[in-house]
This record gives C-alpha cells, structure tokens and sequence, in this order.
DNA sequence: CTGAAAGCGCTTACAG
DNA sequence: CTGAAAGCGCTTACAG
C-alpha cells in the first residue's frame, strides 16, 4: 500500500529510463534478461501498477468492454453476465454493465455516452429488435472506429455484427413435436413477444412444428404477452376465464411458464396430468419447483468463452466469425 | 458521426483558448455568457465530447464506480445492480461490475487490481463475512485515497464505512413471532447461512422471537445450508427423511423458501395447511408461485437513491451517514 | 473574464 | 537493446 508511484519512480529504482520500464510493461518489445530482472525486481519492490487512465489515453483505447444487457433481472441476462465478467477480466478487460431495461431509448443515449470513453468493445445482449438508428450506431462503430461489436441472444449478422445465437427455433420445434405426440390434444403458445427477436425465432418453432403435422396454428392459442411471471400467471388466467381448452403450453421462456404453472395449480389443475408445460432457458429456480420444469438449457460459460475468443480474434486482427450457433439441450423434468 | 476530435477543435472552431473551452464543460469556473454561448455552439457543430480518459488522467480520478456483488444470479443482487445503475448514470458515473461469487479470494484479487484504475467509488455488496484482510484493505482506500467506499447489506460501520442495512433481525423476528402465533407448532429455521453476516443477523431474529416466549432453540430444527434454490430442497427433504417435525419454516431467503417449498410439495405436503414457509427477500418469482410466498420486501430503489446521495455528500466533503438502516416490509401472501 | 504554459503518467517512433 | 523526447487530451494554477 504504497503511495502511488509512477513508472519513473520505478525506472529509477531499476537505474533504466522509463522507457524501458514500459517495454518490460507491454512484453512486446525486445529487452535484455538482466534489465527486465531488475525491473521487475523494481515494480515488485514498488508494489507498481500502471495507472489505466495514462495508458488508455496514451493507446487511444480503454481496458473497458461495455455489455448491455435487456434486463439484469432477467436469469438470462444475470447468468450471462456471470460468466462473461470473469472470461473477460482473464484478459486483463474490466466490464461496464449498462441495464437497457429493454428500452430502445436507453440504448440510443447509452451508445452516445459511450463514444467518449474510447471503450475496448461494446456486447450487446437483448432480444429485442434493435431500433434501425441503433443498429446503424452499432455498425457504424464497427466500421468506423475498428471497435468490435458482439451480438448475443439476436443476429445482426446481416449488418455486419459477430453474432452469438442459440437455434431457439430449432429447439422449439423438437419441444413442441414432443409435447404434441405425448400429449394428443391442442398446444398453446404462451409469449409470442411482439418487438422481441428471439420472441420471434422461438414462435417460428411452434409454427414449424404444427406445419409438420399439418395442424393449423388456433390464433385463440397464441397468447401474445410481456415477459416475466405475471405475464404467464395473467395470460394463462384469461384463457381459463375464457374457457379455451389446451392439453400443454409452450412458453416463450422459464419466467413466463413458471408464471403460467402458478395459475394453474391455483385453478386446480395438475401438472401434467391435466396441462403439460414447457419452458426455454432453464433458470435456476426451474429445477426446484413442484413439478420441476422442463425446458431448454442455456450455456452462459460456451457464450463466454466464445466472446472471449472473438476478442482475441480482434486484437490479433484476424476475421470474426460472423455467426456462432449454439444448440438447445432439452432438458426433460416433471412438468412435460 | 465526425472524426473525434479534440478541446482544441472546439477552441479554435469558437474563437478561443482551450482553457476557456475546459472552463465552460466542467461549469465551475466563471466564463462570460458570449464566450459560453460561442463555445456550446462549437461543442453542438462538432459533436463533441470530451475523453474521459484524458479527463480522469488530469483529475486523478475517473468516473467509474465499482460495485462489487456477491453473486449477480441472485435476486437480491440483480435488483440492486438494475438500481444502481442509472442511479450512478445520472451523477455522471459508469457502473463497473465485478461478481465476487462468494469468494474472499476473487475479492482481495479485484481489490488489488482495482488500485490502478483510480476508481470514483466502490460499492461492496455482499452478504459474506468479509475477511479481515480484505475489510482493511476497503477501509485504508478510505483513509489514505479519499475514496468513498459503501458496503450495501452488511454493516461495515465499525470500520468506518458508511454502510446501508434492512433491519433483518427486527424482520425475522416478527415473521416467526406471527408464524408461533398463528400455527402454534414449531418454527424450524432454514438456512443459518456459516460465514454470512446477513445470514446471522436473520437467525438472531429467529432467536428473538423464540426467546420472548421463553422457547428453547431445538438444533435439530436449525438447518445450515448454503445459499440458494437447492440448499432449501436439500434441508427440507433431509428434515422429512429423519422424521422430524414442525409446524412452520422461517427460511433465510426466498431462493431456499421456494426450493424448501417444492420439497414439501414433492412429499405431498400441503403450504400452509400442514407446513407454513415464510421467506425474506421478495424475489419477483415469489408473487407468482402457488402458493405465492409470504416474505419480506426490500427496497433496492430506495438503497439506489441512499447511494447516490453518499455519493454526492462525499463530493461536497461533508460527511457521510455512518449507517442507514432500512425497514423491511412483511409480505403477506399466501404460504404463511 | 481569458490565455499561455505546465503537467497528469504513460507509449512509441526516432536515434544510436 | 536502450534512452531522450514528443505527445495522447485534457485541467489548473499563474498572470494579466
């Protein structure tokens, strides 16, 4: 706990310039063994570290990436967060978290604000459908300023974007082929989430699966919503109130058919003798509930791990993989 | 979308010295309302901004608080962070976040790193008893930097770190004196959480209430655990299986009151007809299982708020709250 | 009220 | 392999 000394104090403790205490700092230039030995000596000595506001304004760029997430709230975005926090500070990289709270709004003002920091990288995980203007904010950092922009969750492979998605649709269509042939009868689909890209996607899965059976989808039994709980306690208490018969659900995330389960025990109906469900993105809690719910796991570590390797790809200027995609593993527990 | 540029574009684009132009973006030194006038035009043609790099090199300082949390997965700490955010982003500040994983080891390691970014502030909130190392080395960047440091959730107020806590033990102690009351049976306690200071702060409320009806606590009704969904399951399921009985459960937060719930259900026990669960924390998932979960409520808008105002005390040089406390509202729903 | 100048702590051509 | 020097983009005494 020194006070804090800068990299001169230290080139004079090692009896070199200051220079050098740089290039022994950075590793990339060429120093002999017994200078780089005293000055490391030196920095340990001094118990040293390089001041990150004089090397990012030297370098032009920060140690900072910013993640925007739809909603830290949200299980997805709080276990991705978890992982990715650590993965990049592995690479000597600090996390700015910024909570969009799915507003396009937010995004736009945080993407200004964000211009004057010189950030190190910028991560965007939200399934909502960008704004244009911010898709173009977005692409135009890309370009312009060589800053890489990482997509997660929604692909803006089409702009240009690295982008890291789970073949949600794909997933989907294997839940509710299943849910269809165990169950026979009709299969609602909770959180078809208007505005929503993996909303959309994971819809699409359902179509898929009817069409392949060649049943017509029932409008009566797609119940558009918001996201989280009360979404699938309310939508799934108005199709009772309704009287719409459906012998499973599908839901649009864990949140939302946690919500939808609560409703139906609440009515009385037991799960699945009476309703199967199915949720997408196997939060915690999915597993310790009565029943446990089946669902479809999320990686948050592969995502990790595959930003960290984009980043990589960055600095050493090679081409980013445009997209990455990653597949669903069906999770089958009690409630389906 | 311009090129960046720099004070001095602005300067010259305004017909003045770059001094001026740092006088009329930092709004504290007197400026004439025509140069100002000029100047926030030039800013507005150019689109400026100024480097924050380059800000926080000169000022010593940069405007990046640190919030350091136990585990973002968990509900607690997910709302807190969605508060805190843009309550830091409208004092100007940028949230970098670090998830601490309950582990006293990633902490020292993010404390030493930490040095040389010349952090804004630092905000610790976990529930973990910190070690002793660690606590010194929070309240010597106190002392010697002047850096603010504000613990949420356990009170660091000994240590001269101004501190927000709920009244957790004052929480507890009224939702097992209600549960006594009510179902007259015992009260069994579900994770006394070792190592945790939150976590012994809510079994002395469990104490409390018991010893003013002259109770003993029975051990065998006290149930450690870790944290989280599972650790409730466990307990539950293990307290079944050794026969034990009781009447009620006060658990030491709603991630283990819903595991502790879906385990009385899974052994076809009724909530709250034969075993009544009480939680603390609110989770969101809470309102919306069946049946919902009684619980205490927390306030992380109002902790968000009590931040930024230290935040800005400190700013001002006056001095800070050495602790606000909190009261926790009772949540009366239906599994108690 | 305003400007010229020094300097925050680094990195990186440029010489040698 | 190493050092002296310039400069990243700001802020802030110091004069006037």
């Amino acid at each position: 706990m020194k006070k804090a000394s800068g990299i001169r104090d230290v080139a004079r403790h090692a009896g070199v310039s200051s220079a050098t205490v740089s290039r022994v700092l950075s590793g990339q230039a060429a120093v002999s063994e017994q200078t780089q030995a005293r000055v490391l000596a030196a920095i340990q000595d001094l118990g040293f570290q390089p001041n990150h506001m004089a090397q990012g304004l030297r370098r032009g760029r920060s140690t900072t990436v910013a993640l925007l997430v739809g909603d830290i709230e949200q299980g997805v975005y709080a276990s991705l967060t978890k992982h990715i926090q650590p993965a990049l500070e592995g690479l000597g990289l600090d996390l700015l978290l910024y909570n969009l709270g799915h507003s396009q709004d937010r995004l736009q003002n945080i993407l200004a604000r964000t211009e004057a920091m010189r950030l190190h990288g910028i991560i965007v995980a939200a399934s909502d459908l960008l704004s244009t203007p911010n898709i173009q904010s977005l692409a135009a950092k890309v370009q312009e300023q060589g800053l890489p922009v990482i997509a997660v969750g929604l692909s803006l492979q089409a702009h240009g974007i690295p982008s890291i998605v789970y073949d949600d649709r794909g997933a989907i269509r294997r839940s509710v082929s299943f849910m269809l042939e165990s169950y026979g009868g009709p299969v609602a689909y909770l959180g078809r989430i208007l505005g929503s890209a993996s909303g959309t996607e994971r819809f699409a899965g359902y179509q898929d699966a009817l069409a392949a059976r060649g049943l017509a989808v029932d409008p009566r039994l797609v119940w558009d919503s918001a996201y989280r709980y009360k979404a699938g306690w309310d939508s799934v208490q108005d199709a009772l109130d309704r009287g719409l018969s459906f012998r499973a659900i599908q839901a649009g995330s864990d949140e939302m058919a946690l919500g939808a389960m609560a409703a139906l025990q609440a009515r009385g109906l037991r799960i699945p003798e009476d309703v199967a469900v199915t949720g997408i993105g196997d939060i915690e809690a999915s597993a310790y509930l009565c029943p446990a719910l089946t669902t479809h796991a999320a990686f948050p570590a592969a995502v990790a791990e595959t930003i960290a390797a984009l980043l990589e790809d960055h600095r050493r200027r090679k081409p980013l993989a445009p997209v990455t995609t990653l597949e669903r593993s069906f999770v089958r527990r009690a409630s389906a």
